[in-house]
DNA sequence: ATGTCC
């Protein structure tokens, strides 16, 4: 990025001076200077949007997106004309990780992982397009999109302790199934309880160094467990949703005069018809990808136990990072309702806030930060909303720092698999090219990420993970 | 991200 007019606030808070509203970047020095030019570009465009409010914001892990960059933080007043937008959402809506802890440890499963790649990548359908055993009827998929992972608990994936631990206890209010078009609908009904493609893992991680004790005692880990994450979305449901809701905000926009410094900005007033139709078919699609989870977290324990059979796993945490919420938050003293679009950023709930579980009332929420393919995985806690000036916001991953594109020229996915089973991380793909644009050097430095993070005042380090086995699709 | 261009 260049660093014109960029200013630092303090060494992980950066501002760019020459907006009319600010902007706030999250990173090291390091990570703004090797930012792409386009997130500037973007994020000052999303401060051009009606309504927002306070400054708009890039998480330490931030990349190009479509419209809004991916890991963007922005949040709209609805009484001040503020807006909802599909590309801030992102178009895989409710994309997130799902934290699984088992009762084993490394030395349960460092003779095993070989056989427990296999399983698992023969339990969970990945890839574009991929089809699980599930079939379901259009009335059925519209009970998925109001009852989320409530629905695939009642269908038999899982136990209704997991729900505890899942954002909206499993399943978001609100949602409006008929604001869905049946074709988005036709894509899904073979599509539950799979992986999808591109940065999208199941992955078996170790606890490999405890930051923070206390933290971690509430989590439930400890230096040496197994830890499991499943990174996946709303599938083709949340892709269509995306696409068809593109073209009716843009319709919107175009209509209600709304300048769109960019078009694929496409919005429209969180009050507008257009506005409250989308965030019901969103509510929908965040139920598909609870529920999604969920199942894919039963297929997980299927697997698993067909290899180690004593094995139990429980849900540490299941948080979306690509969402448009409503929410209170305080601002210049005043308790607002605001709609927070977090894409590429994780909610990270305060200690003591309400919607959190009991089990992590003292600590904060549990945030993930995903690795890429072999490098590693963090969990953090969320901060107090003194420390974290970022709607409660954090980072979800490494972050691209290369195109797909330009990735597939550099690296052969046989190539890195082989690499990777040197070093016994085993990893199954659909896909050698999937591999190759997913390649570790393709990301952002994860360590590096997670200390912005923390030093930024998102969330706090509490343990980093090692990759074991992964499969993508 | 995505039935990776109906």
């Amino acid at each position: 990025m260049d660093m014109t007019d960029i200013k630092p606030l303090d060494p992980y808070r950066w501002t760019i001076t020459s907006t009319p509203k600010p902007v706030i970047l999250y990173g090291n020095k390091a990570l703004i200077e090797e930012m792409d030019e386009k997130v500037r570009e973007q994020i000052v465009n999303v401060t051009k949007l009606p309504g927002l409010v306070g400054a708009a914001m890039t998480m330490p892990d931030a990349h190009w997106g479509y419209g809004f960059p991916i890991g963007g933080v922005a949040a709209f007043d609805p009484d001040e004309g503020g807006i909802i937008s599909a590309g801030g959402v992102g178009f895989d809506i409710s994309c997130g990780v799902r934290c699984l802890r088992t009762n084993v440890f490394i030395n349960d499963v460092s003779g095993h992982l070989l056989q427990i790649v296999d399983a698992l990548f023969n339990t969970v359908p990945a890839g574009v397009g991929s089809e699980g055993e599930i079939r379901l009827s259009m009335t059925e998929i519209n009970k998925v999109m109001t009852g989320g992972a409530e629905w695939a608990l009642r269908k038999g994936y899982g136990v209704r302790e997991d729900l505890n631990y899942v954002e909206e206890k499993g399943c978001m209010a609100d949602a409006e199934p008929d604001n869905v078009s049946d074709q988005a609908k036709k894509r899904q009904l073979g599509e539950m309880g799979t992986l999808g493609s591109g940065n999208h893992y199941l992955e078996v991680e170790v606890v490999e160094k405890i930051y923070d004790a206390e933290a971690a005692r509430a989590f439930g880990i400890s230096e040496g467990q197994i830890i499991i994450a499943i990174h996946c979305g709303s599938r083709g449901l949340g892709h269509q949703i995306g696409s068809d809701y593109l073209v009716a905000l843009a319709k919107a926009a175009g209509r209600l005069g709304i300048h769109l410094p960019d078009r694929e900005l496409a919005c429209a007033p969180i009050l507008s018809e257009e506005g409250q139709r989308y965030i019901g078919a969103m509510r929908a699609g965040i139920n598909c990808a609870l529920a999604n989870r969920q199942i894919i977290t039963h297929l997980t324990r299927e697997a698993m136990s067909s290899i180690i059979p004593d094995i139990h796993i429980e849900t540490l945490y299941d948080v979306s990072h690509n969402t448009c919420k409503q929410e209170k938050h305080r601002v210049d003293n005043k308790e607002r309702e605001l709609f927070v679009h977090r894409k590429g950023a994780t909610r990270a709930l305060p200690p003591g806030h309400m919607l959190l579980p009991e089990r992590y009332k003292q600590t904060g929420q549990p945030v993930f930060i995903g690795g890429s393919m072999g490098t590693g995985s963090y969990l953090l806690a969320g901060n107090p909303v003194e420390q974290n000036q970022a709607f409660s916001s954090a980072s979800h991953g490494a972050g691209r720092k290369m195109s797909r594109h330009q990735a597939l020229k550099q690296w052969h996915g046989r190539q890195l698999i082989d690499e990777l089973e040197r070093q016994k991380i085993y990893i199954r793909s659909k896909t050698m090219r999937g591999v190759a644009e997913e390649a570790p050097g393709a990301y952002k430095d994860v360590d590096e990420v997670a200390e912005a993070t923390e030093k930024g005042g998102l969330a706090r380090r509490v343990a980093f993970l090692r990759p074991l086995a992964c499969i993508k699709g």
